[in-house]
DNA sequence: CGCACATTCTTGAGATTGTCAACGATTGAC
DNA sequence: GTCAATCGTTGACAATCTCAAGAATGTGCG
């Protein structure tokens, strides 16, 4: 058989790419997993926060996800016409929205992060429980450097 | 000082999220290294695949990067217009089209590379030497699953 | 207090990317 | 030779990214 580009080709030395292929695999085993839950991907990501007991501004869900702001304004603008998250006040400060899950939402989260954590650990499952491991504290220092 | 979300918070257990974050940053720091050399990530990428010896058709690059065909198509085009890389005709199959670098291509690849490169080892240098060795095994393995 | 300046959300625009369906040319199977 | 499959291409449409501007609110300073 001839080389296989997928063990000795080019750009497999460039850790960027393969974390770019990485989350390509990662991307669609989510995206067709939410799908049936009627979420894409990063509505389901502001959802999760919005059901987390952060209390977290819109601004707030910007940064953690790395979004435009006025890319956040849409994706709540969709939950909300489906009833499920909220746009509180904020007392201490009246520019900011909090963004809540309602209960419809937190019911709805909860069956679509079954889905996603399954997808999840399929796409995982090529590797050890403790490289897994291993895997998720090397991206957590990359995605939130010093 | 309050908790903070990028130690505490949610969607912290969830590695497809910190592999999509992770992903921004390295791509962020890619975008801003290639931008000085007139490339975006996308045709760098492309580009690095024509310079290699490989000889890919189009469809090999689509495969290869995850993109659609037509994708493909509108990068090549631009790469072409710019004089950096080729469409050859491939002899044993008239359909499919051979993407190889022009002696310009080659030289502006090899400055692109370097700065992406050391993009790459600034986003990567949270990590140790021998961490920096595992991420990358690690995701190899996620991105070409057997 | 009053003023300048920064922050938060929002809107709108334009560029880039993702996804899909068709089509002509060519190949490979039968 | 016929027929299905493949490759490149075009076109359309949705989704995403990026930026600029504006209204409302907050913050700091004289």
């Amino acid at each position: 058989m001839t080389s296989d580009l997928r063990t000795g080709g080019p750009l497999l030395n460039d850790t960027a790419f393969l974390l770019a292929r990485a989350n390509a695999q990662s991307l669609a085993a989510a995206h067709a997993a939410l799908a049936e839950h009627g979420l894409r991907v990063r509505s389901y990501t502001v959802l999760a926060l919005a059901v987390s007991e952060e209390r977290l501004s819109q601004r707030d869900i910007a940064e953690f996800l790395r979004l435009d702001p006025s890319q956040v304004v849409a994706l709540v603008d969709d939950l909300q016409a489906r009833c499920l998250v909220t746009r509180d006040p904020d007392p201490n400060d009246r520019r900011a929205k909090v963004v809540v899950a309602t209960a419809a939402g937190r019911r709805l989260h909860a069956g679509a992060e079954a889905a996603a954590n399954a997808a999840e650990r399929d796409v995982l499952s090529v590797l050890g429980e403790d490289e897994q491991l291993v895997l998720r504290d090397l991206l957590h220092r990359i995605a939130f450097p010093a």
